[in-house]
This record gives C-alpha cells, sequence and structure tokens, in this order.
DNA sequence: AAGTAATCCTGATCGC
DNA sequence: TGCGATCAGGATTACT
C-alpha cells in the first residue's frame, strides 16, 4: 500500500525517463484506471500524445507530471503547462518502466510510451490489481497558499506533507487540537496533513507511545510536536530503505522491493514483541482497517 | 459543519 | 476439487 515513502520512491525513479520526454503513444487498457479523468479514455489518450513531461511532483500520495502540447520551442525540462498528468497509485498501483518489447504484466491497466533526452524511448506501465489507482488528465491552479506553485485541480484540497519544506508545524499543532475524533483518524485525514496511511500512521503512534484513538484535544501541544516528528523519523528512514513492501503489490518503477519492512515494530507484529518492552503487539479493527499497538506502551486514555 | 460509515476492487487464503 | 466467505485499505461519497 504506496504511502508517502513509497510515492517518492516512485516519483524520483520516473524523473530521468520523463523529465522533458515527449509522449508518444497512450493506450488505455481498462477504463476503470481512469476513473479521476473527466472524459472518456480516447480524451485522455489525445490530450497526452504529442505532450511534453516537466519534471515529476509529489503532494502526499498524489504524483503528478507537469504538460504541455510541444507546439514550437518549449522548455523542454519545465513546460509550464496548465495541465499535468496525474497519478495515484491506490492500493496496489504501480509503475513501471520497460522497453516496448517487454510483456505487459498481468494487471497492466494504462502504456504510455515515452521518448525522453536522457534514457530515450521508454514504455510506462501503470499496472494495478486492485484498481484503486487511477490516472487523469487535470487542469493546473495556482496553490492556495503559494501563488507561484502550480498544482492539479484533485489535489487542491489535500494539505501538505510533513516533509514540504512549507509544512506549518504550528498550523497542524492547532489544527489537531480543535478536532474532536480519535489522533489515528486525524493522521489519516489528507486534508489536516497528508501521505500518511495505515502502516506509517501505526509506526509513528507506536514511536510516539500514543495509543491510536487517543483524543486529540486531549493532546498536549508538546506530545504533537513530539509525534510530528516521529512521523518525520519513520517517514524519512523508510524513504531511505526504498520504501515498504511485503509481497509484490509495491515495487519501485524498475521491479525492485524496498526494504522498510523489516524494520517495522508495530505494523503486521501482533502477536510478536513489542521491541521496546516485550508485551505482545494487538491488532485491533479500527476505522476498517487493522490498528498495530502495544497494549502497554500505548495506553487509551479518556477523554 | 464536522465526523463517520459505506463504497469501490481483486486475489490470496480459509473453512467446509 | 471447488465454492463461497473473508480480508487487505486510500479516497470519495453519502449520510448523521
Amino acid at each position: 500500500m504506496p504511502e508517502l515513502p513509497e510515492v517518492e520512491v516512485v516519483r524520483a525513479g520516473l524523473e530521468p525517463a520523463i523529465t522533458g520526454a515527449l509522449v508518444v503513444g497512450a493506450a488505455v487498457r481498462d477504463e476503470r484506471s481512469i476513473r479521476r479523468h473527466a472524459g472518456p479514455a480516447e480524451d485522455f489518450a489525445e490530450r497526452l500524445v504529442g505532450s511534453r513531461l516537466g519534471v515529476p511532483q509529489r503532494r502526499g500520495k498524489f504524483l503528478w507530471i507537469p504538460m504541455r502540447k510541444a507546439l514550437g520551442v518549449v522548455d523542454p525540462v519545465e513546460p509550464a503547462g496548465r495541465s499535468a498528468l496525474l497519478i495515484h497509485l491506490g492500493m496496489s498501483g504501480q509503475l513501471h518502466l520497460r522497453t516496448e518489447d517487454e510483456p505487459f504484466a498481468r494487471h497492466s491497466r494504462i502504456q504510455l510510451v515515452v521518448d525522453g533526452p536522457k534514457l530515450g524511448r521508454l514504455r510506462v506501465d501503470f499496472d494495478d490489481q486492485r484498481i484503486f489507482g487511477s490516472m487523469a488528465v487535470d487542469e493546473l491552479l495556482r496553490a492556495p497558499d503559494a501563488p507561484e506553485q502550480l498544482i492539479p485541480h484533485q489535489v487542491v484540497h489535500i494539505a501538505r506533507d510533513p516533509i514540504d519544506p512549507r509544512f506549518d508545524d504550528a498550523a497542524f499543532v492547532a489544527a489537531l487540537a480543535r478536532r474532536r475524533t480519535g489522533v489515528k483518524r486525524a493522521l489519516l485525514d489528507q486534508t489536516l496533513v497528508s501521505g500518511i496511511g495505515n502502516i506509517y500512521a501505526d509506526e509513528a503512534l507506536w514511536a510516539a507511545r500514543l495509543h491510536f484513538d487517543h483524543p486529540t484535544d486531549a493532546l498536549s501541544a508538546r506530545k504533537a510536536h513530539e509525534l510530528l516528528a516521529e512521523l518525520r523519523a519513520v517517514l524519512g528512514k523508510a524513504l531511505a530503505e526504498g520504501g515498504t513492501s511485503f509481497d509484490s503489490q509495491y515495487l519501485n518503477v524498475n521491479g525492485e522491493a524496498g526494504y522498510f519492512a523489516h524494520s517495522l515494530n508495530a505494523y503486521g507484529r501482533q502477536g510478536k514483541a513489542c521491541p521496546r518492552c516485550g508485551r505482545p503487539i494487538v491488532r485491533e479493527t479500527f476505522m476498517n482497517r487493522g490498528s498495530h499497538y502495544c497494549p502497554r506502551c500505548q495506553r487509551r486514555r479518556t477523554r
């Protein structure tokens, strides 16, 4: 399940193949994989083919590539177009760089062919088993809090992520205090802070010794800052290790797995000893997903 | 208005 | 062997 570190690994992996490249082909094999696109598959392909691509960008778990039709002379590195190829990997979406003669993966849904200045002609495959992911061509708008930044229309409501240099720590802590909900719910709310999913929420809560349902309004500012620090630590470490791969559901653009699964302290470790105190990690269903925590280190507190 | 539940999907796994 | 039920969860939609 790709979260911030996995999406950033993919973004960085795309960069040398994509930046300045011309789209020479686009094929949608499954319309469900362009659910986020406003028009039909033909429209999606038409907009892409003949477009020059810029540097891949990311906010939270959303990825996008600025693009503009290559009419006349344009800066190949940053085309300054007003649209972008928007990508969300969902649960099982993957982007793979392949040569044109390589076979399609079983769950290949969309294929692009690009011709770039660095790596030449390549196929960019969007493979997605569960089809929670999607691509779209979306309009670029000025970011509400930074007029010189352009972000896709569908990303405007997404908060900045904790490793964004413009993330406002004090505003986040204040917003958290205004909420009347459990802390894990808040962490998973992408309009409050983005990029965090079930794995890194559980890991950060374990590190900060917080129960997943701890009321946000009962959290001290000091504890909220500590949680933010732990979030950054776990996201940064996972990024450095290439993300978390449990199975083939997450691989980078070259088909390689990440190593962070070996570093997990709570997520998926139910029944195993808490690395801090030795008590078995417990798994409870919460918000239709598993929550993993140490019943000794992460005591539930009441409002 | 803010908070929460339901919904979309497929494949691996389990029980019978 | 095969079949149906269950589980995994990110973002959006539809409620309360």
